[in-house]
DNA sequence: CATGAATGAGTTTTCATTCAT
DNA sequence: AATGAATGAAAACTCATTCAT
């Protein structure tokens, strides 16, 4: 009568597969793929490592997952952000800081993406899911190009997947190269004193680049 | 036979020592520190194993002394261009292709200095040798951005170190994260066909900065 | 609802017993016993793990229940044949023929036996089962070699059981052993175009060893 | 001036090799592939498990070695027997016997091939070494066919495959069987006492089978 | 300087079995 | 009678490093 021990059970299963992968995707950012070990996720976990061979079937596995989730979080967060009331410059500005605001938020996953560029994508291409979550970002710049350009304040005739990458480049190299870059110039380029300025001055480069000419 | 043989010795064991370094430099480059194989550099090279330990002492000390040999001889590159003769807007055009063509010229260095950063600069901070050659470029900026101001075409303050940074996230960016950017987006960025567009880009990106506002 | 949920229950509970027993060996007369996995015999059936263990309480003692029921059906189908009617050179081809056809029609059960003997016959000898389901064999050869000898045919004083080893070496050794001799000397010793030849061969050598010398 | 530390070192390697090889497959033999455990055979070497990995690679690795030096021993063995000066019937039989002895003192090698049958012979096909090693075999039988059949004594128009065939099913059946046939007939084929009465049907098998018709 | 053999500690993975419901 | 989650022990395999010559 009661149909509830499977439905516990299934929620007990989801939680440790969650645990698992929350552990998981701390672990292969903080060390990289090579550098992580299992044991450790397991030591880490409530579980054991026993469990992650059972819920992923593997180290591999595993960071495709962790991967893929962080994708997720990250893209289901972008979508959040409506700039359809804002004029195109306000707007693409917008989209700057709002980048800007998610890469700092989330380091671990550009260490992941890093990580994954070291390794030529070749995790990511297996896995279909991820390429899907990307479009919409594009789609979102490539109408404020759009309606700047009909507006005649965007003089500029760019593409939004350029665009797209010079806000990206500025807001990854920031968090991802922070480390040698302090060593090479004394500068920690996430101290919190000069975030405002390196927030500004990205706005600032691409509104300029877009109005210009 | 010979009458010079800790000659003839020495220059062996400067040969031996350099080709280790380079086939060390390149399996870190390819599969970062962690992923590269003590056994897969030593069958690159003509001698053996016990080499590595011999020359440099451990794994550990290789991959030093192959980041600490390829930031010197990018640093070394770079030192050849003179702009001085320019006026600051075409001086600092010149200085972002310079660095865009470095950068697509060593995507080995490139990813050295990301799995560096991966590792947190552990290792870079434990080599005084390399901080020490990053400042000419930053003087170099900085002596063209005086120049700019003084002359009124470059009306915005701004700090040498952002500079240098907005130019090398972009050159990074576009060599380091195009195996996952072309795979979300389907563009590969350092596509021979689009290398003009991005190389002028990142030129009007960095002179419409500096001289609108 | 129904009145006899017993009933039903018993009727499924064979069934899955039966289900899972025929699974198992298909499983290990293809990989040996430490070849068979018990998560690929469960995953192959419609119920779990769980009930092999619910059933048959372990890996091991399903393995002798699928070497017991094995045994049952082949020693089944033998006591179909009847050869009293036939004189003794025909009656002791045709057991050689009937043996040659099962030893062909069954290789899963030949498989079996071969792992079985790797094991030193371990398992077989803790199941008291098999061994009364032999005797009827030797019986049956014993009789026609009886009236053989008596009809002035069979000249040669042998007894049953080395006839009878005589006709499951051949039969088991063409069946058994088919992929090592065809990797080493080209022929396949199954090939249906040859069967006849074989066949026939078989009935020969029996034959003429009994009636000659 | 002294090349002797190398050779010392390589007959040092080629004995750990050796030592490997030979606990290796005694091991095989006994538990089959999978029944095997490589910290078994290490254990029971004076070297460690890690040189198992060193000089043949892995578990499966080690197994086709086992398997081809098993094979190359037989060989050589069986190369080692004249019969060209006895009268066809006297050197058939001959070769029944030196089969029939050979299987009898060789019972791991006949394990080895029972493990390999299992597993569809799937190692030796991926090993060319070993099909080489078989002709001489038959075509030693071939000779002895050809001259019964030029003096009449051999009526039989039989293949030499066959004839081999033939001989080994029943020594090999003898040593490889004997486990289960003991189990169900009470009968040690091996059975020093039995070992004439076998040896002679053998021949007086093959011998029948080839003057009768 | 140079070399091939050797090693111990660690790392991933597998597997039969049991637990809680 | 049935189920999905969980587990511990063991198994295969790897790796940077050192030894003996």
């Amino acid at each position: 009568m009661t149909a509830s021990p499977p439905v516990e059970r299934r929620r007990d299963a989801e939680r440790t597969r969650a645990e698992i992968l929350t552990v998981a995707t701390a672990e292969f950012a903080d060390r990289g793929y090579d550098g992580a070990r299992v044991d450790e996720i397991a030591a880490r976990t409530s579980t054991t490592k026993r469990m992650i061979y059972y819920y992923f079937g593997g180290k591999r596995q595993l960071y495709v997952a962790a991967l893929e989730s962080a994708y997720a979080r990250i893209r289901e967060a972008e979508q959040q952000v409506n700039v359809d009331h804002l004029d195109p410059a306000d707007a693409i500005r917008r989209i700057a800081e709002v980048t800007f605001d998610h890469h700092e938020a989330n380091p671990d996953f550009i260490r992941l993406v890093s990580i994954e560029n070291i390794h030529r994508a070749e995790h990511m291409r297996s896995s279909e899911h991820i390429a899907d979550l990307s479009m919409p970002a594009i789609e979102r710049i490539s109408r404020i190009l759009d309606r700047g350009r009909s507006a005649g304040v965007f003089r500029r005739d760019v593409d939004a997947i350029d665009i797209h990458m010079l806000i990206s480049s500025y807001c990854v190299f920031r968090v991802a190269n922070r480390h040698t870059w302090s060593t090479l110039f004394g500068r920690d380029l996430t101290d919190p004193a000069l975030r405002e300025r390196y927030r500004t001055m990205l706005g600032d480069v691409v509104v300029e680049y877009l109005t210009s000419h």
